[in-house]
DNA sequence: AATGAATGAGTTTTCATTCAT
DNA sequence: TATGAATGAAAACTCATTCAT
């Protein structure tokens, strides 16, 4: 049923590929400085380690990022867009409308999608999370480019369950906080806090995603809070 | 209903209250570096500045705290110890017992009562949080004195509502997991992202805790997953 | 002649004399910045060599400026002060008025006095001179600090003596802007261009200053020019 | 009365003008050169921002001069001699015994026309000026090339004027040096300290001219200095 | 001849830590 | 106990020069 949905992310998520036009040592450069970013913080990350890693002068670093910040930002940026991709395709609502009747199959055909991204590009999305409090600029390019761009989408679509009554009626910001934090809060456990614990991802991710359609589920709550 | 959950806590917490035992000097640093960690992340901060933001002389720093990052675990440690208060108490599961039938009161007095503690110590908390990734030591502490107790503490009461079959019989770290994100989330919106933005925090928190307490609630929950 | 104005100048300076402030090194740092400045040039001076030359580490140069530039003006600015200090005593045109009913020998006072004056501080002379061209503020600060004053301070003089047909009606600005070119001129020659050749001082400032006094004066001119 | 002397110059310096055999990019990069060398100073220019303005590529100016210092000497070196044009002619002082008979007029004549040759090319004059203090070389060239071939013309003519009583009985390298000071320093306050005021140049001129002649003529002057 | 990516030695600057007072 | 000047190792960044294309 969450097919279609993961098929044209793909297809968006090419054309979001843009890495070819990158010489070879430039990408060295970006995948040494995601790992050491990742591994120990911006502002504890060393230059000359990420050029060690790259195998590459340390110079060679400053040819292509004028500072070590416009690095981190070369990083970060695009990950925004590349987070947000099923979201800002021009027809989203419009194939959700034909395709998922129920809130509950549209949510999980989109969480799941998100999840399986985030998961695939953890050391970027923790470089963004833990770099955002520090960088009043992406924090405003998160605000803007992920917030908005995404709640100006699917507000009309969380509306629209609320009217059928599927979802509880709470502003459409909370629905999207809480279902985004229970997937950060998941990856965060499985990726970060305890990577070395064994984890059976698929029945994770279900309990995850059923909290989340169960919590913010209409039926069964008493009418008044 | 809550008022005796907060009531043990806060004896509880002035228990822990050692602050009495430093100098002048020694708090003004303390809260110095507090600031200057939560601003700019333990790696970006200086220790010149938090002395000349504590009024003291940069060697001063160091008569209390042997290097700067001894600074930092003095700040986060004890705050692991506070964070998990009120599961640590001796008679935990016996005072509910008697007070809580139903998980919903239960949880409610206890995610209110460390809702409100986050928010009083947000600072400290955000650092942590912040710095538990980059610092092996600070994450076992973490799992170990935080995760290990409360779980120790709170699988089996959850257990106890599971087999009432007041709550979703998953595995109670997930419970655990979920809950703490929920929470968290919304404080990170509340004060890190969104902290500009006009906020109505007894309905939010509400909200936040309905999600929590429907999400897990197996009420209404269709036989199998 | 010139007695008087000689003896003002040099209290005046000794007041100026307020290295007794710094600490050694600061003064030995302040030392080997002159020497290396004057050598190389601000811009191709490495402040590793400063250091070195001052028998400091380099951290500490920087603990007393900020930066290499702050270096570099706490060297020039003051040199601004103390190169017009005759012309800013409280009772300059007062004490000249009773003294020195010859335009030539109050110029020839003034003149020896500045010449012995630069002389003795060639090397910041230099320095200012060469980055001057080069550093907006620095060239404000001389036309504001220097030209200015001075001009504020000599033009009433140089008036009278033009009133009195002594010396030649142009511009009071271009009398000074003659007199310091043939000084600097002789200063350049003498102590940058060919130090190594044998000069007889005495006789050379005696020349300049003719020249400079014939030059300006008014009597065996043609009546117009 | 100034026109013949002007008119060997024009001769002579399109005879110096042998620019065109370089490259339209090797043009290109001196005139860059040219520029960012006057605006910062040689040491503070860097080769990649003179590629830039030139719109070559870097390595470009690595095939025209062996180093950035070869690309300074390139262009202060021909200035040395195109400053000294009119005094190498091989008929200098057979062309000015036929025509000038009296000092002044010859000084005026060569004063002028130095004078618009300098302001023609104040940007090279300036970096030959700044950089001769920390180039040993250079500063050899200029006394060599420059002090040297100009004083061998110039000193018969000048004691001529001297035994003639026309001119003050100095040393002729004093004559040339109070000449050239006060030229220069005209020439500094013009364009480089104070660009931005307006000018009368013909009257500056005049009055720097009329300095000069003054300051040297022996008429006038008191039997003994 | 021309390019421009790459280099690595060198530059300015920062900063945790020490220590004499 | 407190100070703050001093340190030196390491950081970010610059730049003249080289070289494969």
């Amino acid at each position: 049923m969450s097919e279609p949905v993961e098929q044209w992310v793909k297809e968006l998520l090419q054309s979001y590929d843009e890495e070819g036009k990158m010489t070879e040592k430039q990408l060295r450069i970006l995948n040494a400085a995601i790992e050491v970013f990742a591994e120990k913080g911006f502002a504890a990350s060393s230059t000359s380690e990420i050029a060690q890693r790259a195998a590459v002068a340390e110079g060679t670093i400053f040819r292509h990022y004028k500072t070590k910040k416009e690095l981190l930002l070369s990083i970060v940026a695009p990950m925004m867009s590349k987070l947000i991709a099923p979201f800002v395709l021009r027809d989203f609502s419009k194939v959700l409308d034909a395709k998922y009747a129920r809130y509950e199959d549209f949510m999980r055909a989109v969480l799941i999608n998100r999840a399986e991204f985030a998961r695939n590009h953890l050391p970027v999305i923790k470089i963004m999370l833990q770099e955002i409090p520090f960088h009043p600029e992406l924090k405003e390019q998160f605000v803007e480019r992920v917030g908005k761009k995404v709640l100006e989408r699917i507000v009309p679509v969380i509306r629209k369950f609320q009217d059928e009554g599927q979802i509880v009626p709470i502003p459409p910001e909370s629905v999207l906080r809480l279902s985004a934090s229970a997937i950060l809060g998941f990856l965060l456990m499985r990726f970060v806090m305890l990577p070395e614990r064994e984890w059976d991802d698929a029945k994770e991710i279900d309990t995850t995603l059923d909290f989340i359609l169960y919590g913010l589920s209409a039926s069964g709550r008493p009418p008044v809070a």
